[in-house]
DNA sequence: GTCTATATGACGATAGAC
DNA sequence: GTCTATCGTCATATAGAC
């Protein structure tokens, strides 16, 4: 009888990476429309076209998807905060354009992308911790972002007397606000319309009058 | 045969109150232990001896139920902010020490309610919406909370430039920043030896200098 | 009025046929 | 790799004992 010759691993591989790929789209669009709780086996598969058992053979367990999607969420976040001016090296800006930076770029990603947003910021999944490794690149951006604060304390933008993590911290509450007050209160506004998102750029004045250097300018302080 | 008399409507009523009291106090335990989403009708009649469908006496849904439990937790926050210093008519105190008053007062009953808080500030449960008369206590809240703007607005204390929603949305975009992030990164924390907790203080005088009346004090300023 | 007994359908998950 | 069959648990509903 007629044998089907094997699929090459090569090819078996990438189709089933495909795969893997199109559940984890489908997750992420159930999530966006359920809420991050209301996700469920039978209703990939179901949209999918197969049965939930078949998932079983791409995720051991709904929590390993879980996993897997906060991993990918954090792998976004990381990017997406990577392309901003205040991260990649060159960076000439002012305080207060540094913190305006990478505070619109942290707030649009999160409303850009609301269920990676409570799936990664709040636990609203009872029984999941995320892995040591997909929690990986959430911990790089917090050494990145931390080494962005440092790099302004380095040209003598903040103020010498108060330690970077407390910057940090508090631009970081102040971030994470605007996120869960926007997300929390009017989440279809979007990061344009928002009115909690319209706080931004007064909060960093605010926040940049706070801990930036008084006057004196950082250039050439070397020995007279 | 014996007939037991019937208990009178009173006693009848005080102990279904009682009863229904307990169901609420359990699911409180239980979502502070499994998260808000991880509460289950089965675990509450589990823990109280009874059946499942028992607890239907009292509560036609499981939605209904959360219903209850936001009212509940609205109730509380209320009455923990009412009885601030800044809530309570005389308030001879400074911006900086009024915005500290009601940001300490929030943060600590969230951080003492974290199964309320996520209920009420988070959208944990998939199909769940409060209805109107839950919310009511959380839309009380609002008003009393700008009417306390509105008052440091009448006594000068704010600059007048600001319109004083734009204050209040912008305290509570930083007040609820501290929560959020207090919650989600370090729960057990508590107020006292909170991360986040400890920002306010600084949070409250950088507030207070930017959106603060400079200089001139504000008694008799009436016609010389 | 309050409970138990029981049933339904959805869920996450596993075993095994093909 | 996908299926059917099945398990235990869940929210929910109804019937009926007391």
């Amino acid at each position: 009888m007629a044998t089907r010759s094997a699929p090459s691993p090569g090819r078996r591989q990438r189709r089933r990476q495909e795969t893997i790929e199109e559940v984890l789209g489908i997750a992420v669009e159930i999530m966006t429309e359920q809420g991050v709780a209301g996700l469920s086996i039978g209703e990939i598969a179901r949209r999918m076209g197969i049965r939930p058992p078949s998932l079983y053979v791409y995720f051991p367990s709904k929590n390993a998807l879980y996993d897997a999607l906060f991993e990918r969420g954090a792998q976004s976040v990381l990017a997406a905060m990577e392309a901003t001016d205040a991260f990649s090296g060159t960076d000439e800006a002012t305080l207060e354009e540094a913190l305006l930076d990478v505070g619109r770029a942290f707030v649009r990603w999160s409303l850009d992308h609301p269920a990676y947003s409570q799936l990664l910021w709040w636990r609203p999944v009872p029984g999941f911790q995320p892995s040591e490794q997909a929690y990986e690149p959430a911990v790089r951006l917090t050494e990145r972002a931390n080494a962005v604060i440092t790099g302004l304390q380095r040209r003598g933008l903040l103020r010498p007397d108060v330690p970077a993590g407390q910057v940090y911290r508090d631009w970081t509450v102040i971030v994470s606000g605007v996120v869960s007050q926007q997300l929390a209160n009017a989440p279809g506004e979007g990061f344009d319309q928002g009115r909690f998102t319209a706080a931004l750029p007064e909060m960093a004045s605010m926040f940049a009058r706070h801990y930036g250097q008084p006057e004196t300018a950082s250039h050439e302080e070397g020995p007279s």
